[in-house]
DNA sequence: CGATCCTTTGATGCTAGTCAATTTCGGTGG
DNA sequence: CCACCGAAATTGACTAGCATCAAAGGATCG
């Protein structure tokens, strides 16, 4: 019940933000096109075209749906690293590719990845990692929407924007928050309002300050990972994976 | 808000089943261990191991896990030609792959599979498509359990269900439930009580009979896509990858 | 054929959703 | 630099849906 452990503050981490690329996906964005999306622009992913890879070179983006009669759904998210099939995206209406901040991504025909991996296995290894990681977090997400309630599903959000994009800072760590609160609460299956409601308890527990929309700082890390059960893991996730 | 169209049946749809199996599968199959499980069994999904890729050759099985301090939850369901590898499950407490019914599946290290995929492309090939619609199912049920209500979601679970392991019979379609109410509810973030009266609920319209607890026909399926907004979806999904 | 687990069903409480009013933020132009 | 506007966020009152607890009824297996 309290096997919380080791607590690693992130921002410490020198994540593959820009620095030290890894030279697989150097490669694989060599071989892509540079798209350059602005805030709240959307990529398409087309059904009926040739299956294309997006690859994240910087900022994050998320894949959002509309569930017939239903509400506006994030999928999930993506950050610098990552690669998108749009084969990974289930047939649902109005499915895109939105970039949350100001992003850069690669694009890629599918077919122009395949044979790059069948030539480069340092690229076929970079891509199946990348897919492994990215169904893990996906299968985390469906466990956090299913089985934590509204809190612990707000903190483990923002443990996990602090692990990928914080930075430490003399207060804490320092968070952008790219998506809208709107955008968030339709990530985590909670209401705008209700998601209002957490974070405005968070800040009254003093987990959390914020200065502006986009940017919190979080000022209690341990207490924030108290809240969701599934800190640990996340912590694994993002741990370099041997 | 009512275009649901094709209410294509399932059983009639010859499926990779046993029957016409397909070749890169054979390969792949070939290459693998077989390993048969009974019913309830527990396949590890052992984290510091080797990473290992598990081949759905007959049966049903699940990927269930405990969030720390909250219920055990059940991630995806795996049938027949699915592909599952081990760096897809996150690190979870009690993470395993258990057979739901009777099940064969092959067992893979890695490595072979990645290895295999170099001199084969067309293994290379059934592996990336068995990824990408494992991902997209997995997204889909993140947005059911996300978006959708207890109702819609047991629905949607009885439609795939029907999808998959379905066979017309003189009723209906007649499906064998291999999963026990608890681990329905579980994949569904429903509770068992719950669960129960949404079934009774379906029995009570006439849409569903069930004859013990393993066995249901699906006697009324148009009404049984009305209550999913995802019926549609879930058939796509279904649908030959041309 | 008995024991146990699974399932069903009812009564009650809590979490999160809905609707509506208000405040705050962020961008723009004076 | 300040005033203004529209959009986003907050907050409150109320409601709906689902969880929880408890108890009884069936199915399945040895």
């Amino acid at each position: 019940m309290m096997a919380k452990t080791s607590r690693r503050a992130p921002g410490s981490s020198a994540k593959a933000e820009s620095t030290s690329i890894d030279p697989a996906l150097g490669r694989l964005l060599a071989a892509s096109i540079t798209v350059r999306a602005r805030r709240l622009q959307s990529l398409p992913i087309g059904r009926g075209e040739a299956e294309t890879v997006y690859i994240v070179r910087s900022g994050v983006l998320h894949i959002a749906a509309r569930v017939p009669g239903g509400r506006r759904e994030v999928l999930c998210l993506l950050y610098p690293g990552d690669v998108f099939r749009t084969a990974f995206a289930p047939p649902l209406s109005d499915v895109a590719l939105i970039a949350a901040s100001a992003a850069e991504v690669g694009r890629l025909r599918w077919s122009s990845a395949e044979s790059l991996s069948q030539s480069d296995i340092e690229v076929a290894r970079y891509l199946s990692r990348a897919e492994a990681s990215l169904h893990a977090r996906q299968m985390l997400h469906a466990a956090a929407i299913g089985g934590l309630n509204g809190e612990a599903r707000a903190a483990s959000f923002l443990i996990e924007l602090a692990l990928r994009t914080g930075s430490r800072s003399a207060s804490g760590i320092a968070v952008d928050i790219a998506l809208t609160r709107s955008d968030i609460a339709d990530y985590l299956a909670l209401n705008a309002d209700t998601l209002s409601r957490i974070m405005t308890r968070l800040r009254t527990k003093g987990i959390l300050t914020q200065s502006g929309r986009r940017h919190a700082v979080i000022t209690d890390w341990t207490a924030l990972c108290e809240l969701s059960p599934i800190a640990d893991t996340q912590q694994k996730m993002e741990a370099p994976a041997v």
